[in-house]
DNA sequence: GACGATACGGAAGCTCGATTCCGTTTGTCA
DNA sequence: TGACAAACGGAATCGAGCTTCCGTATCGTC
């Protein structure tokens, strides 16, 4: 996933810095402008050349790629917080909450969740099985109290977050918790 | 809306046949591919040459807005439909469940649905203000029959769809049922 | 402090799709 | 049926972005 993480000598200083610089870029650019970004833009943004990105990342879906990664640790991480909340039904709500959250900041993530079918049928292209494996276990424990509707599992939950982050995208601000609440009743059994 | 209802001469006869046929093309095109078909296929779907779409509608963006415009008045047949159901929550849940099985059928649709922003701050671009209406009425009717969440109004309803659009975007076929499910039973009281 | 390997910047190239243009064809009207 | 306007087809043009390339600058090592 991360460029090389093995054998070949370690980057030179100036290299290492630039890397850092144009993924901070990048992750603020697409935070904001989704997929519509452009390479020179990131390439500004980071102080650098454009060629420089490309040294680094092989292609504007590579940089992508990285950063979704990363968004979906993040949300492996909030999964299990989530999990550590004693009462399962409770963890559900922290969990929709805070993602609904992140996702009124985040149109690249909205975006990639929007592409869904591409992102997790082929696993190759991002690791995401972490947050896949969280999130099971938080319906899963929910299922076994009773509290959700047993008909939702992994999947059905991820189409409803796509939707719920569609909801939040052209919003008022502030907004976005009446959905994340509609979205919560019509969750629980 | 329509190219000039008005004044100027009468279209020939291979022309009227024509731009029949280019938006009956198009229509089929876009609510199979979305924004991405491109002006070549709906070309070659319709037996004519680019040149001769052109000659009817200034821009691609032209012909969608006119395919958009037939979508949204069928939106409001199915709103209207709905205020004939005596119950007012009966007349949401079926404009809710109507609304959910058009969008599997049309990306299309569900694309210019993801543009609300766009499409509806600026009315000039496409007209919908008989949906608009349309649909304010069936949520009052709903909401003095203290039926519906009293927090949920036009702007929030279609967001709610807008979000129904995209977890109906990836789904096995048939969930799409339980989405709607899952929002009506979070819009209800 | 000199040399080779690495990395950099950003102009040029390439691809993909929308849109334009114009020589040719077809419909309409007398 | 002939003349003219209207419409057609589709090759050529144009623009937008991603990606490549290469001359120059910097790093790390001896």
């Amino acid at each position: 996933m991360t460029t090389a993480p093995s054998s070949p000598r370690p980057l030179r200083a100036d290299a290492r810095r630039n890397r850092r610089r144009v993924l901070d870029a990048a992750r603020v650019a697409f935070e904001e402008g989704g997929n519509d970004v452009q390479m020179e833009d990131i390439a500004k943004r980071a102080g650098v050349g454009v060629g420089t990105i490309y040294r680094h990342f092989p292609t504007k879906q590579a940089l992508i790629d990285e950063l979704t990664a990363e968004w979906m640790a993040d949300g492996a991480a909030k999964a299990a917080d989530a999990l550590k909340e004693p009462d399962p039904w409770d963890g559900v709500v922290l969990f929709v909450r805070r993602s609904a959250e992140i996702m009124v900041r985040n149109r690249g993530l909205r975006e990639v969740f929007g592409d869904v079918g591409q992102l997790f049928e082929d696993d190759a292209r991002v690791q995401n099985h972490d947050l896949q494996d969280k999130v099971t276990a938080l319906l899963d424990r929910a299922h076994a109290a009773g509290v959700l509707r047993p008909d939702v599992g992994v999947n059905e939950f991820r189409a409803l977050m796509c939707g719920l982050a569609m909801a939040v995208t052209n919003t008022p601000p502030g907004a976005h918790q009446l959905y994340a609440d509609v979205i919560l009743k019509g969750l629980k059994t």
